[in-house]
RNA sequence: GUCGGCGUAGCUCAGACGGUUAGAGCACUCGGCUCAUAAUCGAGUGGUCGUCGGUUCGAAUCCGACCGCCGACACCA
């Protein structure tokens, strides 16, 4: 029985736009959805919108629509996006479905009969835009801190999730399970949040209609915060699935962003031991993509958005682009300048220079028939250190320090060529043994970039005369030295990457 | 304010339980090659490891102070 995989990113709200942040968060999901299907897991991939709420009521108000035709169209943007970029995710979760409203209220329902939920009263200055309660000291002159758009009084009562009661439990899971949130330093954000004391939280409204309604209590509906996080376990069949539920809870892992630390590593965890679950194993959580050293927000106009870069870098390009360059866990900043000489570097000259002289040269020395390796070749440790060096990369979160383990083997062979000059030498068993080593290597980079670039590694894969993809290898033993059968027609083509011009 | 983190080559970063000449990629310089997308390969230039002080035979690494930057401390998608 293979190992299930469990990977989500958040259910982006759709009163946004799909930025290259969503983007960012997506393609790593993807990436390592990827990876493990190459090991072989029983891969469950999800992602999705978040639609409920005040700010999705109003807009669709505006505009003169229901909130669910709101909903809808900018649903419908994130999954062109995702389709766009090449992201297989196995489900696509919308928080207004059936599964999922019948899902959140199982799930309240069975904290509520547990005890941990009581009636309580909640007032206090609301934002609109926020959807959050302020205190006078957050004001700034009386107005959204954030927004600076003046607040409105609210008062209402509230049914509260008794968070309070569960510091020592959560502390408790925490000394557990130590390696339950990467990057280290976000453990520790999480545990110096719930060291600081954790309140009851009010988890329904009575203010707004658009919402899963409260199943014991009609008239509230719950906060959206409350109905997004249970997306997760709404999609492996929580309340309708057992066994599904089981195979993949808790063995998760969630992706997302700094922003929200708190909701996925004290509230949902917290949310779960209530529910009478396992809290998620895994939290991944990573830093914001900066432009310009700045924040991307609508306001700032400074918002780039995925179609501006494919245009110019290719999907392949693109998603390369931010697993490479940015590390997991800190910020990063993006800049176009960088995002060329990456290209330029890596794939252009790197890459896809590679397989271009490799195809010329079989073409004139070995007549276009690609030969079998030398099993003997140096190659073969240096592709033996890049599959290990990515595995441990991929298993820890790390796709930056995957990809670079895989391009190292991609320079080794470059420098083999260099060092064996295969262009001087006559036809012959010689120049055959560097041609394969150097057919070879594509062959492995091909499987091992997959999770990065699944289309230019297919491409790749044919050019070389193999069948099938790469995608339907199977590590390890895909990636051992020596996989290339020799015999096989190699075509020359258009550059894998052309050079962007940087005059 | 409280707590936490960071400050290493022009740029992006790795290294840090103390120990030989501090590393990588990019950029730059020189040389080789001419199969290849003016790509590639090799060599080299470049750092008082934020500042000051302490512990030590020895500190980028441990301790303290300071300077600078950032984050958390909100019912923040």
């Amino acid at each position: 029985m293979s190992e299930p995989f469990y990977v989500t990113t958040p259910i982006y709200y759709v009163n946004d736009v799909p930025h290259i942040g969503h983007a960012y968060t997506t393609i790593t999901a993807d990436a390592l959805a990827r990876w493990h299907r190459l090991l072989g897991d029983d891969v469950f991939f999800l992602t999705g919108t978040d639609e409920h709420g005040l700010k999705i009521q109003r807009s669709a108000e505006a505009n003169g629509v229901s909130p669910l035709e709101q909903a809808d169209v900018t649903s419908a943007r994130f999954r062109e996006v995702w389709n766009s970029l090449d992201i297989s995710n196995d489900d696509f979760i919308r928080t207004t479905e059936p599964r999922h409203i019948a899902s959140v209220q199982a799930f309240m329902q069975a904290i509520f009969d547990n005890g941990f939920i009581r009636k309580g009263t909640y007032a206090g200055q609301y934002c609109v835009a926020c959807e959050a309660y302020y205190t006078d000291d957050d004001l700034v002159e009386g107005n959204c801190p954030i927004h600076g758009r003046p607040v409105e009084w609210l008062e209402e009562d509230n049914w509260f999730f008794e968070l309070s009661r569960f510091e020592k439990p959560l502390l408790d899971w925490y000394e557990a399970h130590p390696d339950c949130v990467h990057p280290v330093g976000k453990r520790n954000e999480a545990l110096g949040i719930i060291r600081q004391g954790l309140a009851d939280v009010s988890v329904s409204r009575t203010s707004i209609s658009w919402g899963v309604p409260v199943p014991w209590d009609d008239g509230h509906v719950f906060y959206v915060w409350y109905d997004a996080l249970i997306n997760y376990a709404t999609a492996i069949g929580y309340g309708a699935d057992p066994d599904r539920f089981a195979r993949y809870w808790p063995a998760v892992h969630h992706l997302l962003g700094k922003d929200i630390l708190r909701f996925h590593c004290v509230y949902w965890p917290a949310m779960c031991m209530a529910a009478g679950l396992e809290p998620p194993a895994h939290l991944g959580v990573h830093g914001f993509l900066l432009v310009g050293g700045e924040k991307m927000s609508k306001t700032r106009l400074n918002q780039i958005f995925p179609a501006d870069l494919v245009t110019d870098f290719g999907v392949d390009g693109f998603r390369y682009h931010f697993l490479r360059d940015n590390p997991f866990g800190p910020d990063g900043d993006f800049s176009y300048e960088a995002m060329v000489t990456r290209y330029n570097t890596d794939l252009a000259n790197n890459f896809g220079n590679l397989l271009s002289r490799v195809a010329t040269v079989v073409g004139r020395r070995c007549d276009g028939i690609g030969p079998a390796p030398d099993p003997a070749s140096p190659l073969g440790a240096v592709a033996a250190d890049s599959l290990r060096d990515a595995a441990a990369a991929w298993a820890g979160l790390s796709p930056s320090n995957a990809l670079e383990a895989t391009w190292r083997l991609i320079a080794a062979a470059n420098a083999h060529l260099e060092t064996n000059e295969p262009w001087k030498m006559d036809p012959g068993p010689a120049v055959d043994a560097v041609m394969g080593d150097a057919l070879e290597v594509l062959r492995i980079v091909a499987i091992l970039a997959t999770p990065a670039m699944p289309a230019t590694c297919a491409h790749v894969w044919e050019r070389i005369g193999l069948t099938g993809t790469p995608a339907e290898q199977r590590l390890p033993d895909a990636a051992a030295w020596g996989g290339y059968p020799g015999g096989l027609p190699v075509r020359t083509g258009d550059p894998l990457f052309p050079r962007i011009s940087t005059k």
